[in-house]
RNA sequence: GGGCGAUUAGCUCAGCUGGUUAGAGCGCGUCUCUGAUAAGGACGAGGUCCCUGGUUCGAGUCCAGGAUCGCCCA
């Protein structure tokens, strides 16, 4: 049902959250967000996959920046005719929810998860991964984040657990499914190998010792070669020295002893002015036998403790003298396996070593560092130990530094398919766009397999079951596989019931592999998997694969965007998504980042109760291109609540305000006749929708939104500054005008600001049960006026000019000037000529006068448009600017307003310049009231002659009658008895104009005889004494 | 050490394919309007567009090198 007036009146200051939550309310009582999707059945889908959050912590502002993001696209496209499922999803397996319950246990380690029982210790881990789920779902809600909840898949599902192991089966079917025997990135505390994409997030700057360390040269005393680590502990498992071949090394004799080491590092280490000595090739060292820095560990083959040749060697830092521990580094471990080394590994699983390294035994590698050094310094070794500010990578969830850490772990082949991969990259739209060849591609070219398995409890387990001989590999892709192969299915597919399922193969006991995957995989699983396809939905999954459009933070490159596109490119030869938003870091208002630990955090609920949704909204879409991070405080989204939401609600509270007081209808706007302002906003709103449309079509909610704001202020001050009579006269043209503009920019902005444009609109409309049910607006060609809007902007800019001139003698706009001299020719004329009545009232004189010519005002120069004219003479622009230069200025000017050519001589050539080949610029004559703009002027006539003065004085008491009306707290329509008194000058004057100041103050009587009571005021130092009463 | 991005007014940000007076909002100062009134308007102060070279008739914009900051990776 079309609303017409009255409407409910608008209140001037209304608080947004409150607003917001009667909205809620209404959508809920609507199913306004179901119903969105219910239009659009049958229509082209636009497909949106959520990448899950885990809900096992509190939702915090960048997670409301993504989802706002997420929201606003999904919205525009309902919109704009299509199909668009929203359905949720939540993250549910994996280390950080383990961490969360290990603390609440007090664990230290696995073996209190082991002693605990791994069946009960997962229950907890399913409990309290959806610890905050409803805290999530209440923020969705709150910040309009539509997205189907009900209907969330889970990664913790059987279901969903199911279509993984398909996965994994497709992968394992390829061979691209492998075991090996790898150095790893590895968290001693968790016990787990790392993904690349884990160990990416989680580098931080700290400072580790690093140690310069003798290795004495067997059979020469007093010589040693000059190492040097950065992870001392790595030490007692040394079982070689690289050198680079190509490399000169020289001896360096420093006090009694002689140091071997790159020649090229030996001053900086060393000290400048060092003797140095016997350059020779690293190649020629190669097999020198050395003394290892601990006794402990011996047996490290024919090549133990030699020197050893290696490319990797680099003289950017340490010595040019590689410490080589086969176990704890990718390039030793390869290193040791091109020499034949045997692996030593000391280091057991949690990161402690075991008997073999001597005293240290049983220490923690990272803290035994220190007593390391001390006993490398008690037996001569240590020649220098210093601090080192290096990035290490740590735990992204524990944050233990990693170690990097030999041992077996179960791979997917991704470097066989990455030239699929980049191809697959290729088809992607990102925004930015540099994403896309540097972060993302550069990553992408620099593949390594995927290190998929993880020892841990909760999570998806991998499906490979093995003979204990391992002779026998099977890896399941189904629970009816299972059954088939003969063992008992458990109700649970999770650990630790899976472990308990064998069953005899080829006349083996096959046994599960105990490892869980990465939940990087689940994730990279979800186009399929939350649909349980292929076991079901196949035909929904074929409907939505792949995504139109996916966003998450920058820091998803290397997690979820890679997950996605490896797993479906693996699968299906391409990536799951065509478009991709990344969105930037959130940083506090000095540009710090926020943690916990500097207090720093913005908390979403306090943003939302005290601005609201749309403002946090609207200052994410139009503050800046959101991929470059965010100053973020409760201050900014203040400020976009000021300037975009405040000026929208205040011109549509102007516009209820009087249409309920004139009783105006709802008149069509081919029922009215439009005037010139009211064709220059229609237009204005048809360019604004155009832009619009084009920017969001781009994934550009920035300068869609910045347009949309300019057409608000442009309404606004404006428009409605400039029409404001003709509302307090009803006039049903102005009405529609501003009731259309008020709703073009409620759809225009809805799905940015979704709860203040439904509020406008079931207003002024209600055509629908909400705006967010309307198509989004096409422009509408026939309102279109480009020309319109060009004169519209030379008018403004004349008023510019012509209230800058009155400010400059500091004369009042109140006080009435007889002229305004306008320099204009042509088009310019004729289009202020079409806004006359407009410059007249915002100028406040009687008449304007037009000139062509300057003389009056001051004088024309001339100057050539670089623009046009450079591209026709490139390198004769200096002569052609001092050709036109020397050119008679008042009549070229002449010339070219009247659409004339000049010619100038360049280089003996004649040459012919039009209008738009020159500019005009305007020097102003000494002593006139003159502002300028380019070509364009404006003077004002500035003798104020009685007449002139007493029509002030008679706006003076207008202003001053108004103050009195608003003190005496009448209402704006209210009739007036009107009596004044005081100075007769001023009452003179009034008389003169009584008509005047009758209809300005809706006064129905004005008594002269003066006023006995009521306010005093003074004009012009002259006493006025007003009483007001009303009717 | 490598990759990517950023650097424009006190602050937050615009500046399209290079075109000669570099813009907006906020803040500040001075005025002003008032039938949207704890809003609105005008004017003003405030910029070596990070630096150095280069290409060009012309560079905030393109190229090279450097600095600083951020992110990512070794």
């Amino acid at each position: 049902m079309r609303r017409v007036p009255p409407y409910e009146p608008v209140d001037r200051s209304q608080a947004f959250p409150a607003l917001e939550v009667e909205i809620l309310e209404r959508w809920r009582e609507r199913d306004v967000f179901h119903e969105s999707i219910r239009r659009r059945e049958g229509a082209e889908p636009f497909v949106f996959y959520e990448g899950p959050p885990t809900a096992n912590g509190r939702p915090g502002s960048h997670h409301v920046l993504s989802r706002v993001f997420k929201d606003v696209f999904s919205r525009y496209r309902t919109m704009r005719g299509r199909l668009v499922h929203r359905k949720g999803g939540w993250d549910c397996h994996g280390l950080p929810v383990e961490l969360e319950v290990e603390k609440k246990l007090g664990f230290q380690s696995k073996e209190d998860i082991e002693r605990y029982g791994v069946a009960e210790f997962n229950a907890q881990c399913r409990e309290s991964v959806l610890r905050y789920i409803d805290e999530w779902n209440e923020l969705t809600e709150r910040i309009g984040f539509w997205l189907d909840t009900d209907d969330a898949y889970y990664t913790l599902d059987d279901s969903y657990i199911e279509s993984v192991w398909w996965s994994l089966k497709q992968v394992f079917d390829q061979g691209l499914l492998y075991e090996g025997h790898k150095v790893v990135p590895y968290c001693p505390r968790c016990g787990t190998a790392l993904s690349s994409h884990e160990v990416a997030q989680g580098y931080k700057e700290v400072v580790d010792p690093s140690a310069y360390v003798r290795f004495g040269v067997r059979g020469e005393e007093g010589v040693s070669f000059l190492g040097w680590t950065t992870t001392p502990w790595t030490l007692v498992s040394n079982a070689a020295l690289a050198v680079h071949p190509d490399v000169t090394y020289v001896r360096a004799q420093v006090g009694e002893e002689t140091l071997i080491l790159a020649e090229a590092l030996a001053e900086r280490v060393l000290g400048e002015g060092i003797e140095t000595s016997d350059p020779v090739k690293g190649a020629d060292l190669e097999g020198t036998a050395y003394e290892p820095p601990f006794p402990y560990i011996a047996d490290y083959g024919e090549h133990g403790h030699t020197v050893l040749l290696a490319d990797f060697v680099t003289t950017d830092d340490g010595t040019g003298v590689v410490h080589t521990a086969v176990a704890f580094g990718e390039d030793d471990f390869r290193l040791g396996e091109a020499y034949g080394l045997e692996v030593q590994n000391p280091v057991l699983g949690d990161g402690t070593f075991d008997e073999r390294a001597g005293p240290f035994a049983g220490r923690g590698v990272k803290e035994a560092d220190p007593d390391i050094l001390e006993a490398l310094r008690d037996a001569g070794r240590l020649y220098r130990a210093e601090d080192y500010e290096h990035s290490y990578p740590h735990c992204w969830r524990c944050e233990t530094p990693l170690i990097y850490y030999a041992k077996s772990s179960w791979y997917v082949r991704t470097t066989e398919r990455k030239e699929e991969l980049l191809a697959a990259n290729e088809a992607v739209e990102w925004h930015p766009g540099h994403i896309k060849h540097g972060r993302f591609g550069k990553w992408l070219e620099n593949n390594v397999d995927w290190a998929l398995s993880r020892e841990r409890y909760w999570g998806t387990p991998l499906p490979i079951w093995r003979s204990d001989d391992g002779e026998e590999v099977v890896c399941v892709s189904s629970r009816a596989e299972l059954a088939e192969l003969g063992a008992d299915v458990p109700e649970d597919l999770h650990r630790p019931f899976v472990d308990d399922v064998t069953f005899e193969h080829n006349g083996k006991t096959m046994r599960r592999v105990p490892d869980l995957i990465d939940v990087w995989w689940d994730s990279g699983c979800m186009p399929f998997a939350q649909w349980h396809a292929p076991f079901e939905n196949g035909e929904k999954f074929e409907q939505r694969f792949p995504a139109d459009y996916i966003c998450e933070a920058l820091d998803q490159t290397r997690g979820w965007f890679y997950s996605l596109l490896a797993v479906s490119t693996l699968l299906y030869g391409r990536a799951s998504f065509e478009t991709v938003l990344c969105l930037g870091l959130i940083l506090d208002g000095e540009g710090q980042k926020m943690s916990k630990s500097k207090g720093n955090v913005v908390v979403p609920w306090d943003v939302l109760d005290t601005h609201g949704a749309d403002a946090l909204r609207w200052y994410y879409f139009t503050s800046k291109q959101p991929w470059d991070g965010y100053r973020f405080s409760l201050e900014a989204v203040g400020e976009s609540v000021r300037q975009f939401i405040k000026t929208l609600w205040n011109t549509y509270g102007f516009m209820v305000l009087y249409a309920n007081v004139n009783d105006v209808g709802t008149a069509a706007l081919e029922e009215v006749d439009l005037t010139d302002i009211d064709r220059w906003a229609l237009s204005r709103l048809q360019e604004t929708t155009e832009i619009a449309i084009e920017r969001l079509d781009d994934y550009d909610t920035t300068v869609a939104g910045r347009a949309i704001a300019a057409l608000v202020e442009d309404l606004s001050n404006w428009y409605v500054r400039r029409s404001r009579r003709r509302f307090w006269d009803g006039d049903p043209a102005a009405f529609a005008t501003l009731r259309e503009c008020l709703l073009g920019v409620a759809k225009l902005a809805a799905p940015l600001t979704p709860f203040v444009t439904d509020a406008i609109y079931g207003n002024l409309d209600g055509a629908e049960p909400s705006v967010h049910l309307c198509d989004y607006p096409e422009p509408d060609p026939a309102l279109r006026d480009v020309g319109l809007e060009w004169q519209m902007s030379l008018v403004r800019e004349a008023v510019g000019l012509g209230l800058a001139a009155r400010a400059h003698v500091k004369l009042k706009v109140r006080q009435p000037l007889r002229e305004a001299i306008v320099v204009a020719g042509g088009r310019e004329r004729e289009a202020i000529g079409r806004f006359e009545g407009l410059l007249l009232e915002e100028l406040n004189v009687k008449s304007v006068r037009y000139v062509s010519e300057a003389d009056e005002l001051g004088r024309f120069e001339l100057k050539p448009n670089y623009r046009s004219l450079g591209p026709r003479f490139g390198s004769q622009m200096p002569q052609v600017a001092a050709a036109v230069g020397g050119l008679d200025a008042d009549a070229a000017a002449r010339t070219l307003r009247d659409g004339g050519e000049v010619h100038v001589a360049i280089g003996g050539h004649d040459h012919a310049l039009g209008a738009d080949d020159i500019q005009m610029a305007l020097r102003p004559l000494e002593g006139y009231e003159v502002e300028r703009s380019g070509s364009h002027a404006v003077a004002l006539d500035v003798t104020i002659d009685d007449t002139l003065r007493r029509e002030g004085v008679a706006r003076e008491v207008v202003h001053a009658v108004q103050n009195a009306r608003k003190q005496a707290g009448l209402d704006v329509a209210d009739r007036i008895d009107l009596s004044l008194g005081g100075d007769a000058a001023v009452l003179a004057a009034v008389r003169e104009h009584e008509d005047y100041l009758l209809g300005e103050t809706l006064a129905v009587s004005v008594d002269l005889s003066g006023a006995e009571t009521g306010a005093r005021a003074e004009i012009e130092g002259l006493e006025l004494l007003i009483g007001v009463s009303r009717v």
